[in-house]
RNA sequence: GGGCUCGUAGAUCAGUGGUAGAUCGCUUCCUUCGCAAGGAAGAGGCCCCGGGUUCAAAUCCCGGCGAGUCCA
């Protein structure tokens, strides 16, 4: 194993002097120009030295911050890049937000894959950290959102075939730029510390430098030369071991806030970078502290480094001694404390939702909407506990304002919609907390932990709620200290891996050069010809044949595969499906053509051009969504098809009726203006900076170039095949929406041909149901519901009908047996009638004070058997054994019983018996 | 992507195999100059849809649709 200390030891650190030291408290080691240092210089090791002391020469805002640090490295030779968006899942797949500068240039760049925009490069990106979320507002430093100020290198082997080559600069550059950056502020070097503190994360690992200053980390160095490898000579602390690898990329973080603090020496960072926002909520909610109050905050302040819910074990005996040093009472502390600390938070999460929201994510139950709405319900639920009366929507819209997003209508209806859900969420589970709460207080036990369980599991209502709720109505509860870990143990912990789809002969494809995609060439065309490269033999019998080039477009980007046919002058094959792996394109064909032979191929034409229509519709509708809907509305998926395709799209509500005319009228527009539809393939960098990241509506392209669809001002980043012009699709039908997620709705839409099919379907239906109903089609609504409303008319009148029959029946006789048991008179009758009917009869023989036996032989054979009150006969046993002779069962109540049995022809002979069985049951 | 919960009168919900209920709201009448309130009577249900089990399903099982919620 290989030592990292080496790693370490820099001329740049020799030449100016430096010691590596030994943190006296926490044992880290340290590099210091400042040789009689005892301390890292990082809390919980020491304190912020900076509150009411600002450590750089000028107090600058935010803004001027971001720009000092990015003029910094611009004039030293940094491209400045503009930010990337906050949901990183706009461009890449691994993961939901953008957490760090890097993440703008993974995977493809780090990889090697395709190039930087700019090598080296400055960039200040926003960033959304979920797991800091209980730190927030608490340690006075962290954030939840924020920007990382990021310059980086990317380096590469000279002969490594990357798209990159050579070297940049690396570790000793890299600490010199970060030193001379400080120097530029005036600050005074000697209290600068350069914590070792490796670095690993996402299968890379390296060498990396955590930089302090007066009790802050200000910037990570981190030097990524590692990647995992079981036989690799550097054991991590993730306890993998790791290899060196020949790319190294220069990745450094700059808190840009806490820069922006260092310089202001204000309690808390909050008040340094978005000062205006907190001044409006204290004063909004009312918290006017005197300078007595405010001296101990300040004091505070400068220990609340301690309080990092990660650092210390216990934030109740963190506070306790925070409390003992500034001589006031732990309750007097958190009094004046615990307001302030929502109140940061408040403004830290608005500017994560403004974010978040003007980034386009629309809250929802999956994927980054869930946590933005995670978000937002947290906020709101603070908003209300410290007494800020002013709309949530209002507040986001404070920092979109600030953030300078232009979709700040959009952001404020999102907000309003999901407070609103909320709003619901919270009523619906307050009526049920009060109602079980009510039935624990019948019983006077507490309310169990099962109950809890399910109450958040399934109606994400809070433990804390519950509690609320339940004391109100004298109820205990109680709540275990693991509540979050017993839900977690509830979902189980399996997880399901997806299979890989491997190639066998993955190893063959690797020599074979890439398939030369002659349908890029000429969308239009379906016949070629091609040299057979090599077959593979799969295992039912089919071949896999790789071609020189083809015109069958393989399935990707939601596009069917082309089918079709290749044939030598003795083969002709059918194509089944074609797949592309690392550019070499597998033909699945049911005969062999044999390597190296000449194949004539010819695609299906009709199909593909079905296709082509679906592909290049999905483009206009998603367009016209957009246009009608709002620039949120983002692609969540889709599939094309032949018949019919749909797409997925984001959206806070479901759409109506009119908005889905709307969409279709615009989409049918786009169609008759019959404009060229067109491709180029841009350089990646140049197509983001032209048409942002809106571009990867259908996925994330790989390479240096990528390939642009143009459908009249819609660009899309596409590798599919389209029509020429708009005209060629024909028509665009909107055939279904549908909600298959909150946040998330389906468009199944048709063109051409097809649309004209799903038409007539549907007008089909309709001209059925007219016929039948004997009115033109436009009446059939109004019909309907007229015969909705008559029918159910009719079963009232029928069911009144039933009831004085009953009545006409049981005062006049018919053709029913009586008989005297238990002192009462018994009335037997056969009424061949449905159950309903036999009951209303049952009934009104009761009334008379008999007891009724009542039997039918429609539908099987049935009874009721129904007593009056005070009459010593059990209603159910005696259809129990009437039921049991026609083969059945039966039962009820004491007073009135049903039951049958399949045995109609056995029914009178039954009913004879059954005096004699009512007065056998009186009598047990 | 997975788990869980729920669809019954206009609203909120009870009913967990055996005659579909409560509260509020609604209509009419009584009391009142009128309103609020009170009293009396009444209307209002494809028990989400489709299959299955059963003599019998709002109730149990399966599938679908719709809503909610937790997690990745």
């Amino acid at each position: 194993m290989s030592d990292l200390a080496d790693e370490y030891r820099l001329d740049y650190f020799e030449e100016e002097g430096f010691q590596r030291l030994e943190c006296d408290s926490c044992g880290d080691l340290f590099w210091t120009r400042d040789a009689s240092r005892d301390t890292c210089g990082e809390p919980p090791c020491a304190e912020y030295g900076f509150i009411d002391d600002p450590g750089f020469e000028e107090t600058l805002s935010l803004e001027e911050m971001r720009e000092t640090f990015l003029s910094f490295f611009e004039g030293r030779d940094h491209g400045r890049i503009d930010p990337y968006p906050v949901a990183a899942n706009r461009w890449r797949d691994d993961v939901l937000l953008t957490q760090a500068s890097i993440y703008d240039f993974q995977p493809h760049v780090t990889s090697g894959e395709s190039p930087p925009p700019s090598n080296p490069l400055v960039v200040s990106q926003p960033c959304i950290r979920m797991q800091d979320i209980d730190n927030v507002g608490k340690t006075g430093r962290h954030t939840m959102a924020f920007e990382m100020g990021g310059h980086h290198a990317f380096n590469a082997d000279e002969g490594s075939e990357y798209a990159y080559e050579g070297k940049v600069y690396w570790k000793e550059e890299c600490v010199e730029y970060c030193e001379d950056f400080f120097a530029s502020l005036g600050i005074d070097l000697e209290e600068v510390t350069f914590i070792e503190d490796p670095w690993v994360g996402g299968g890379n690992a390296g060498p990396a430098f955590e930089v302090i200053y007066r009790g802050l980390e200000l910037a990570t160095l981190v030097f990524m030369c590692f990647e995992q490898d079981p036989d690799g000579d550097y054991e991590m602390k993730d306890g993998n071991t790791y290899s060196r690898m020949d790319r190294q990329v220069i990745d450094t973080g700059y808190g840009i806030e806490r820069w922006t603090w260092m310089s202001q020496g204000t309690p808390t960072v909050y008040e340094a970078i978005y000062p205006d926002m907190i001044d409006f909520l204290r004063s909004n909610a009312g918290l006017d502290y005197d300078d007595e109050e405010d001296d101990i905050v300040h004091r505070a302040a400068t220990l609340a480094g301690h309080m990092d819910i990660d650092e210390a074990e216990d934030i109740e005996a963190a506070r306790d001694n925070m409390a003992d040093q500034l001589g006031v009472s732990t309750t007097r502390l958190v009094e004046l404390m615990e307001p302030l600390e929502h109140i940061y938070a408040i403004a830290d999460h608005c500017r994560t939702l403004a974010y978040m929201l003007g980034d386009g994510i629309v809250p929802s139950n999956v994927g980054t909407g869930y946590l933005a709405r995670m978000v937002l319900r947290r906020t709101k639920r603070l908003v209300d506990t410290v007494g800020v009366d002013a709309p949530l929507d209002e507040l986001v819209d404070m920092q979109a304002d600030r953030l300078g997003y232009t979709n700040r209508d959009t952001i404020r209806d999102v907000v309003r919609t999901e407070v609103e859900k909320y709003r619901e969420t919270l009523d619906r589970g307050g009526r049920k907390v009060r109602q079980l709460a009510d039935d624990y207080a019948q019983t006077g036990e507490p309310i169990p932990v099962r109950e809890l369980i399910e109450l958040y599991d399934s109606h994400g209502i809070q433990p804390d709620m519950v509690e609320e709720i339940a004391a109100e109505k004298g109820v205990d509860v109680d709540v275990p200290d693991d509540f979050y870990g017993l839900v977690a143990e509830r979902h189980g912990g399996g997880q399901a891996f997806e299979d890989d789809d491997e190639i066998p002969y993955e190893d063959r494809l690797a020599e074979l050069p890439n398939t030369d995609r002659l349908y890029y060439e000429d969308q239009q065309r379906v016949e070629f010809e091609a040299v057979v490269l090599d077959v593979f033999e799969r295992e039912n019998g089919d071949f896999d044949v790789v071609l020189d080039q083809t015109m069958f477009y393989p399935e990707g980007g939601g596009q069917p595969p082309d089918h079709g046919t290749i044939s030598t002058d003795d083969v002709t094959g059918n194509i089944t499906d074609v797949q592309i792996h690392d550019g070499v394109i597998l033909h699945t064909c049911d005969a062999d053509p044999g390597t190296g032979e000449f194949v004539r191929g010819q695609v299906d034409a009709a199909r593909r051009r079905r296709l082509m229509r679906h592909h290049t519709a999905t483009h206009v509708v998603i367009h016209s969504a957009r246009q009608v809907l709002g620039e949120h509305v983002r692609q969540a998926g889709a599939q094309k098809g032949v018949d019919s395709s749909r797409i997925d799209i984001s959206h806070y509500e479901s759409i109506t009726r009119e908005q889905v005319k709307a969409i279709e009228r615009r989409a049918n527009e786009i169609v008759t203006n019959n404009v060229p539809v067109t491709q180029e393939w841009p350089d990646r960098h140049e197509a983001e900076a032209r048409h942002g990241f809106d571009l990867y509506q259908g996925g994330i392209p790989t390479g240096e170039q990528i390939r642009l669809i143009h459908v009249a001002e819609d660009v899309q980043a596409c590798g599919g095949t389209h029509v020429a012009r708009t005209g060629d699709m024909g028509t665009i039908k909107l055939l279904n929406t549908e909600r298959i997620q909150d946040g998330v709705i389906r468009l199944t839409f048709a063109a051409g041909d097809a649309a004209i099919e799903a038409t007539h379907e549907v007008e089909d239906a309709l001209y059925e149901t007219a016929a039948e109903l004997d009115v033109s089609p436009a009446d059939v609504p109004e019909t309907a519901t007229r015969f909705f409303d008559e029918w159910k008319a009719r079963g009232k009148e029928i069911e009144d009908l039933k009831e004085q029959l009953a009545q006409a029946r049981a005062s006049g006789g018919g053709n029913s047996e009586e008989a005297e048991v238990a002192g009462t008179t018994a009335v037997v009758q056969r009424i061949d009638a449905d159950m309903a009917e036999l009951r209303a009869q049952a009934n009104a023989i009761v009334e008379q004070g008999s007891i009724a036996v009542l039997g039918s032989g429609q539908d099987g054979a049935q009874f009721v058997v129904a007593v009056p009150d005070e009459t010593d006969v059990d209603a159910g046993e005696v259809v129990g054994e009437l039921a049991s002779r026609v083969g059945g069962g039966g039962g009820g109540p004491p007073d009135f019983a049903q039951g049958g049995g399949p045995d109609t022809e056995k029914l009178d002979g039954v009913l004879a018996e059954a005096p004699d069985i009512l007065r056998r049951v009186a009598n047990a």
